[in-house]
Parts: structure tokens; C-alpha cells; sequence
DNA sequence: TCGCACATGTAACGTGTTACATGATTAG
DNA sequence: CTAATCATGTAACACGTTACATGTGCGA
């Protein structure tokens, strides 16, 4: 899954700026699916409008600089919704998270509690995002999509709360009096 | 997550080879972390030797061809544990499937039932590749990463089976005698 | 007045993939 | 006889990130 892919993704629902899908694959609804820079966005965008998959109009502000509105063209929703057609290419998991588990038993437990911790909080954030995210469901897939990342995050907070001592055993114990990090 | 650290992680547990390394980040249960190539790995493999953070011996075979055996250093143990100690980088999930499904009713009904029960049909081949991976468990932290990948996947294999019916409504309804694709 | 939000774009760089080059043995 | 497995490595390429260049207006 590219950027044009995503662009196209972005544009389906309407127009916007470059700059607006930065902010929408970073922060909004489609940063689940990717996190991309304006290096990689613009470039892909110029590319896709000399395909004429997408048009654009330039609309000048007084005080800000000039914006740059794409929109897509009927060959751009027609390419975009055969792309769905095709194979789907396997989810992509990668998790450092998942790399220092492995590797608890030659760790120090407090570092390792601490990282607990600091995960099930970082779920936690995450969760709230998904009840912001819920609330404006404008695309009718949406919910859907939201409710399975709930579920996935939900039943990955419940694991580690479960057997968060069995990680704290496996651990080397803190010498002395660790009080240790939070 | 680079190529780098896997191939430090790898050999934290015992030598290997390029080849072999590549196998386990492919299939083995490095898979979960990454999926490195040659093109990749070998020159990883070089630039380590290089820093002196693993060594490498050559063993000739007989109808084979010569292997290098790589193992890593005191210093190359040092290294991989000092950077779990730093701050861990952000889980990341790519999905094409639920870029599929956020546009599934732009889609026909009986493509986006055949990508669902293709899904459940992936989640299942994980989960029994997850039995035959926690057989052997040779690293302790082991079993508590593949249970909490199990977990999450039973989660999502859940959430699909609860849900397909909701997804399915919200497609595109199939003309006339669809019997389509299975 | 300092830095942030707005807004677009390019150039250098990093990191990894695909395809190529090479070559023997073994299983179907 | 063909393909796969073992085994290493390089070169071309794709794709993306970081940092730079440029500039205004607004709030702390």
C-alpha cells in the first residue's frame, strides 16, 4: 500500500489539499493504514495528476500561502475501486514492542514493568483516539474498520494485563534497592 | 526495526548463517518482526563483521556450497541489549484488507463476502502456524510473544465472523444470478 | 519576539527489494 | 530432465524519509 493509493484512498471522499492528507494520514482516520511525509505525498500527487487520475485548482487566501485543491476524475475512482478488486497484498505487522518481549529474560525487571506500563497507557491513548475517530463517521465503512482496530487493541490490553507477572518473572531481578523507573 | 537488529537478535541465540537467518525471518518466528531478503541481509551481515560486532568462520562442505558461519561478538551482545534499553519506536500495522473493507460499499457484495471468508481462512493458517511455533520454544520470552499474537488474531478472527453479516449489507447488492466466487 | 500553523515543493539520503550471476546435488 | 534446496553476493531500482528553501500571519 503506497501513497498514490492512499491519495486516491483520501480524494475518493472529496477533495483536498497536499497538505490536508499529510494531516489526515498522520493524525486522522487513515493513519492505520499508513504515515506518510510531504516528501512522498506531493511528488506523488503531480504524478497522479499527468495520469489525469486527479485534477486540481489553485484557490489563493489573503495572508496564507495559495492551496493547491485535488480532486479525483472519473478514470481516478474507476482505477482506484479496481485496485480493490485485485489480490490483497498480507497485513504488515512490526512491533519493537514485541522484539523486547522476546527478549525480557535479559533485561532488568523494573525496565520491563516500566515498558508494560508505558504500553498499556499508549493503548489506552489509542483507544480514546478511536472514540474521537467514532463519533464522525462520514464514510459508511468506517465504523467497521474502527471496531476491529478496537477489538484487536482491546484483546492486546486485556493479554498484557493478564500475564504482565509471568514477563516481571522471566526478568532479571533488580539488585538491591531498585526502586527503578515509572 | 532494521535488518541490522534482527540479524543481532537472530544470532543472540546461537550462530547462523545468511541464508539460514533469511529463512527465519521469512517463515521462522522472526516473521513476526520482519521479512528480510538477501539482498538485504548479507550486506547487514558485512557491515556487523565489520564493526566488529559479529565474526564469521568458513566451514567447506561436500556437494554444498561453503557456508559462513556468523556468531556474534561480546561487543555485539553488548550493543543489542544497551538498544532495547532506548526508547522503543511505535508498533506499525499495514493493512490492505481494511483499506477493502472501508470501501466495501463502493463493491459488490459477493467480492467482499469472498475477501472475508479468504481472511478467516488466513487467520486460521496463522493460528496453526503459531501451535507448531510454540512446540519448540526455545528462548523463554518466546511463548509470551506468540500468545499474545494469538490472542489478537483470535480477537479479529471474532470480530469478522460477529460482523461479516453488517459488512455485507453495506455492499453493493449482487445483479441477477450471482452465484460469484468462492 | 519566538515559534507555530498554514502551504508547496525539491534534493540528498537511507533502506530495502528484485533480478542477476554462479554452481553443485538431490528428489520427483 | 526439471525443479528445488543449498549458498553467497552484487547492481539496479523503488520507495520513502529528513532536511532544506521560502514566506505570511497569529497567539503566547
Amino acid at each position: 500500500m503506497n501513497v498514490r493509493t492512499i491519495c486516491l484512498a483520501i480524494l475518493y471522499d472529496g477533495e483536498a489539499t497536499g497538505y490536508e492528507i499529510r494531516k489526515l494520514s498522520v493524525e486522522g482516520e487513515y493513519s492505520y493504514f499508513i504515515d506518510a511525509s510531504y516528501g512522498s505525498i506531493y511528488p506523488a500527487l503531480a504524478k497522479l495528476e499527468a495520469e489525469k487520475l486527479v485534477v486540481s485548482r489553485v484557490e489563493h487566501q489573503e495572508g496564507k500561502p495559495a492551496k493547491k485543491i485535488y480532486s479525483v476524475t472519473a478514470s481516478g475512482r474507476t482505477a482506484f475501486i479496481n485496485s480493490l478488486f485485485e489480490k490483497l497484498g498480507e497485513d504488515e505487522y512490526r512491533s519493537e514492542f514485541l522484539l523486547f518481549v522476546r527478549f525480557a529474560s535479559e533485561l532488568p525487571a523494573s525496565l520491563v514493568e516500566a515498558r508494560l506500563n508505558e504500553r498499556v497507557e499508549q493503548i489506552d491513548a489509542m483507544l480514546a483516539d478511536f472514540d474521537k475517530l467514532g463519533e464522525d463517521h462520514s464514510h459508511p465503512g468506517d465504523t467497521w474498520v474502527i471496531e476491529y482496530g478496537r477489538t484487536c487493541v482491546v484483546a492486546a490490553r486485556n493479554y498484557i494485563q493478564a500475564h504482565r507477572g509471568e514477563l516481571i518473572a522471566l526478568a532479571r531481578p533488580d539488585s538491591g534497592s531498585a526502586a527503578a523507573a515509572e
